[in-house]
DNA sequence: TTGTATGCGTTATCAC
DNA sequence: GTGATAACGCATACAA
């Protein structure tokens, strides 16, 4: 099944390619009669152009380099999902890459992207990358990059996130209200800046609200294990403190706060009568589960969609030689608040 | 930023292109004092082959396509990060894209992969894809095509899947013995291969054990929205038997499952001693609902991963103009019993 | 308005 | 062992 080419419509309609490439892309200069007769036969003739051919031409491949984290994650799947819709209404293809949160695997995908010549990069950083070098490359050959939630301040790109720290305020700033003071916080590595951002909206909650930081009343999850490590440290903040003299749990993921409320449930520590539970991500599981959490809603096709629309609009920058100004969206937040408070 | 070509390193080194390329190749026909003058100057100019160049002359992308119907669901993103992981390990990218179960858009997929000249395409049908002409297309044109978990027997293409009716037949099997007899079936569209083998399985147990098959017990969801439809029917179900008549539901995914339970719970109905649920397919939130919930244990990373195998393999086969003899890989299911039954 | 010539960077064939 | 040359298919500056 060879592929029709240009030279083959040419030689049907004894013209030379040059014209038959013309009458295609719509120039001006060929007239009514012969593009008419060239675009009927390439129609006839199912005729597609050879898109790798064009690709070495014109520099560019359509194509753009998607790096997650983790794919399997309901937040990050759903910002793909916003990602690849929005690319292909604009006609463009993406290649998705996992980083596993590793900072050598993440570098090296960026080198396979870079070779792959796509036309821009779209990067959410592993937990791990606190070295930016492989990041600054990309700009400087040139290709358009943006950053997407995990992003870093140490690169000049434009950037799509959520304000994490102003989120995780409005939720402690609301069990303050409701009248909770000793709330516990769950965490996830502060190495990574969405999570050191929501404990400070922790302390700043605090502080406004005149209530002493405790110390012992913060729990850090160093592993990916979200779920279990919610669960086991419910345990221990019950034996820490007993479960009078704490009143509340600000869980910075809907999967901790989901492990945290199946211990709650499994051991009579009603909530939120004893103990009220926040998590942070409106993951659909937070709605089904008993009581339903309350939670922080977290836009995330539409960071998808809206972090594509940035890389297309600095794509088109990019190959008119344009200047490409950085721009950083902040989306908005709300709480959603349910049973579990 | 121009990229370093062979051209470059050829007249760096006063030799010809074809040289450097062949010692870059490891040709044999290159003295062995050439090949490491080329390989030194590579490297240290940072040299990289242009692929879209390569592309063109070999008429390889080393890239292959997934058409998956959604993104945003925990079985399907262990499939794609099964296939994406292993694609790495062989030096391919994997272009993504979502069916949306909509055979418009997934017969435009098609073209657009075929456009973009992709070495294989990997390929799980849209519920309402009856027609098959898109994808002898493919197979036409000779692109290796391998089909995972939503397959067609319409099509002569390797296969990767389970058995669905086997597993099913297992499930109800299993609560049959364990002494529940009026089970009810909440389904899915029979339309989608899996589900309408799942339904026969349900059937095959009841035959087997001679309990008489009641058609009052069928409930099937033709939208998306397991969830709402697991709970919402699962409140008819009670209105049309009450809970003295029903004394277990066997539900096609675990989504519904986890919408039946929610009912439940939320109704003092309780589980396993009103009503037994079995779901199926082993999410992750299955182990966390309360009761924690039996299932089927589908393998996902497992089932992308031997699908992008096979592909591979067959890659292979074809550009060594080879014949490709389709296979059909069934891989096993187990149970996971918990709290539920 | 049409055609010619050239280049994109790599690879493969075939002389030398 | 090395190099000149053509070819992959398309796009464009320039000539006619």
């Amino acid at each position: 099944m060879p592929q029709i080419t240009l030279h083959d419509l040419a030689t049907k309609l004894n013209i030379s390619v040059s014209t038959v490439s013309k009458a295609l892309k719509g120039y001006s200069d060929v007239s009514a009669k012969t593009r008419k007769a060239v675009i009927d036969l390439a129609k006839e003739l199912n005729f597609t152009p050879n898109i790798v051919a064009s690709n070495l031409r014109t520099q560019q491949t359509h194509t753009i380099g998607v790096i997650v984290p983790t794919i399997v994650h309901h937040f990050f799947s759903n910002v793909i999902n916003g990602i690849i819709k929005e690319a292909e209404k604009s006609g463009y293809m993406v290649i998705l890459l996992q980083s596993n949160d590793n900072y050598e695997l993440e570098k090296k995908q960026l080198d396979l992207l870079i070779k792959q010549q796509v036309d821009g990069i779209l990067i959410s950083l592993s937990v791990e990358t606190t070295n930016f070098e492989h990041l600054e490359k990309v700009q400087q050959i040139g290709i358009p990059l943006v950053m997407y939630d995990k992003i870093s301040d140490a690169i000049d790109c434009s950037k799509v996130l959520i304000d994490d720290k102003k989120a995780a305020y409005e939720a402690v700033s609301y069990l303050i209200r409701k009248g909770y003071k000793n709330i516990a916080y769950f965490g996830a590595s502060l190495q990574a800046h969405n999570f050191s951002n929501r404990f400070l909206g922790y302390k700043q909650a605090l502080e406004e609200f005149r209530i002493p930081f405790d110390d012992s009343l913060i729990y850090i999850c160093e592993n990916n294990d979200e779920y279990n490590y919610g669960y086991n440290n419910a345990e221990q903040l019950i034996k820490d403190h007993g479960f009078k003299n704490v009143d509340a749990v600000f869980a910075v993921t809907d999967v901790i706060a989901v492990g945290v409320s199946k211990f709650f449930n499994t051991h009579s520590i009603s909530i939120p009568q004893d103990i009220a539970v926040f998590g942070f991500s409106n993951w659909f599981m937070s709605t089904v589960v008993t009581p339903a959490l309350s939670t922080v809603n977290q836009p995330n096709y539409e960071l998808g969609k809206k972090a594509i629309e940035i890389l297309l609009e600095e794509i088109t920058l990019n190959e008119a030689k344009k200047e490409i100004t950085p721009q950083k969206i902040i989306l908005e937040t709300s709480l959603n608040i349910r049973e579990s408070t």
